[in-house]
RNA sequence: UGGGGUGUCGCCAAGCGGUAAGGCAUUGGACUCUGACUCCAACAUCCGAGGGUUCGAAUCCUUCCACCCCAGCCA
């Protein structure tokens, strides 16, 4: 805004830095470099938006710059209140502040100028044709199209029929205002596009106050100059309306001319994230909302427990350029186990339990013992825990038959319980089909945590003191869809279409009802915790007073390959 | 088959005429009371293909190929 610094170049990390470096360079850019955001109210937010994010306002600030958030609020058919609230929170969530708010509806008036303007220049014309005519008479991609006979009317008539438009004497659809511009073009945006339409809607920030509605080809070059943007940085999709752009901004007799630059979205492999196919996942119930933990919006990420800066660090380190980049999951995994492992709070729980008896410690005995809350920094606080005979480890950590390079529990072997104790497996029960329904060990005194005991055993296990724990849920998840080959035999051998009915991973949510958390831990909805050995998790809204729900953010990097 | 855009390691991505950065993944190994983290090492004789210019090209020219976007009174 008004305390925009005058811009110097920076060293520059992709090409729109470079441009924009050599736009100041060249004098081009005078004051200070000012982006926007302009996303239109007409759903949530997912990840490859946060590029968009990211880019305009991290763009903006690198060069000490202003990024205005603009909702791009010209088509009320398919805008809600509902979108426009919620992504002020997207933005605030991930940390950038905008310069100002501003609506793509507040600049009509000044729109509509600009458009008498260019009737009056002879620049652009009212028509009559209908969608369907207009539609046939623009050519195709190989012929050229026809000029609309009411390309030539007279100043005097597109005026009047302008202002009628306006003052809403028209049917919906009987006539648009067209610019002028070449129906021979071989670009298809520059041959007479609409630039205002009939719309008798609701709006839902201006009502019912304009009959008239300006088109994004318009508008958005117009805003951007009005406001001040010098980089109006946008997706691929836009790269052929630049022309348009830009015959926009150089008839509008603004000063201000603003200069779009587009750069390529960012998909994730095998992450759903069109709007209609999220839309579509809700509707028919495939997800539990627009915030499912599985789908990929920002609200989705976030109460999967999914850190801001982790999405931020992503974003960047999978750069920005103008090929189209599908992006490894893989990578996103790493940039949020990156963040979490710095914040979490380590504590134990086991998700599928098994019983391990301490024979020879006696029941009702319980030993005080000391955990680490934040191992993983320097200076780590501490709490208490209790090791006694019953205890709970993860079902896993137990073999009848150990498989090569095993570490953990089955008969004969050594583990240490973290923190506590090293005990030896001296057998287990099993029901008739063979399940392991009670595993026995006998804890070694002289072994204790932190007594500087220097015996050491290849495997250390987590473990749940089976009289000093809480019964939660927790919630697994994996990619909402398959890869193509599973999906498609999951379907019946039937290929799949492209109408946004995908078959869902049947592994996509596991709910764990039978999990538990060491009972002294006082467990909030703003930490991060890392149960150990099995991920990062967080407590999800569906918590109640007497059920605590955790999301598994994602898991562990799991370098032991369990041979088959 | 018109126009626009893109093609560099499995996935991203630097490189802008001087002889292939980096990250993720992967593979070894060290460390480890998390088989995590961290650390160390390996990982494109080659830049979509062919031809040309040059002492020298992924970078320049040329031909070809592949993929993406555009025919809303959507954005």
């Amino acid at each position: 805004m008004d305390k925009i610094k005058k811009a110097e170049p920076i060293e520059a990390t992709n090409f729109i830095e470079q441009e924009i470096n050599k736009d100041i360079l060249s004098g081009k850019i005078s004051g200070g470099i000012q982006t926007r955001h302009p996303p239109e109210p007409s759903g949530y937010l997912h990840i490859g938006h946060v590029r968009n994010i990211v880019i305009n306002y991290g763009t903006a600030l690198k060069y000490g710059g202003v990024c205005n958030l603009r909702y791009d609020d010209t088509n009320p058919e398919k805008e809600k209140q509902e979108y426009v609230d919620a992504l002020q929170e997207d933005v605030k969530w991930l940390g950038y502040k905008w310069g100002a708010i501003h609506y793509a509806t507040e600049y009509f008036q000044q729109n509509y100028e600009i458009a008498v303007k260019l009737i009056k220049e002879g620049k652009a014309y009212v028509c009559d044709l209908s969608a369907e005519e207009l539609s046939a008479t623009r050519g195709t991609l190989t012929e050229p199209g026809k000029e609309s006979p009411y390309r030539n009317r007279s100043v005097e008539e597109n005026l009047d029929l302008f202002e009628r438009m306006k003052n809403g004497e028209f049917e919906q659809g009987s006539r648009c205002l067209r610019a002028k511009i070449d129906m021979a073009s071989p670009n298809m945006n520059m041959r007479d596009p609409v630039i205002y339409r009939i719309q008798y809607l609701d709006h839902q920030r201006i009502g019912r106050s304009w009959n008239i509605y300006p088109s994004y080809d318009f508008s958005h070059p117009l805003d951007d100059c009005l406001e001040g943007v010098t980089h109006s940085l946008c997706g691929p999709e836009f790269e052929d309306h630049r022309p348009l752009y830009n015959w926009v901004v150089e008839n509008s007799g603004l000063k201000n001319h603003s200069r779009q630059i587009e750069y390529a979205n960012l998909y994730i492999k095998g992450v759903i994230l069109g709007k209609r196919f999220i839309k579509k996942l809700v509707e028919q119930g495939k997800v539990s909302g627009w915030d499912d933990p599985r789908l990929y919006t920002i609200i989705g990420l976030r109460r999967r427990g999914i850190l801001p800066q982790s999405l931020i660090d992503f974003v960047y380190a999978a750069g920005i350029s103008k090929s189209v980049s599908v992006i490894d999951p893989a990578m996103l995994d790493y940039f949020v186990r990156n963040t979490l492992n710095k914040v979490s709070r380590r504590v134990m729980a086991v998700l599928n339990p098994i019983k391990l008896v301490i024979t020879n410690m006696p029941e009702g005995k319980q030993e005080e013992i000391e955990l680490d809350d934040y191992p993983q920094n320097e200076e780590s606080t501490k709490r208490k825990y209790y090791f006694g005979r019953n205890l709970y480890v993860e079902a896993d950590d137990f073999m009848k038959e150990p498989v090569p390079k095993y570490h953990r529990l089955y008969p004969g072997n050594e583990v240490r319980l973290m923190g506590a104790y090293i005990v030896k497996c001296t057998g287990f029960d099993q029901d008739e089909n063979g399940n392991v329904t009670s595993i026995y060990a006998e804890y070694d005194k002289d072994t204790k945590s932190g007594s500087g005991c220097t015996k050491k055993v290849k495997g250390t296990i987590h473990w749940i003191n089976a009289d000093r724990c809480k019964k939660v849920e927790a919630r697994l998840f994996e990619n909402l869809t398959l890869p193509k080959e599973e999906e498609n035999e999951l379907a019946g051998g039937k290929e799949q279409g492209s109408d946004g009915d995908v078959v869902i991973n049947p592994n996509s949510l596991k709910v764990l009802g039978n999990a538990f958390v060491e009972d002294g831990v006082d467990f909030n909805f703003n930490d991060r915790y890392q149960f150990l050995r099995n991920g990062y998790f967080c407590l999800d809204k569906d918590t109640t007073a007497d059920k605590m729900v955790f999301n598994r953010t994602v898991s562990l990097k799991d370098g032991f390959k369990m041979p088959q």
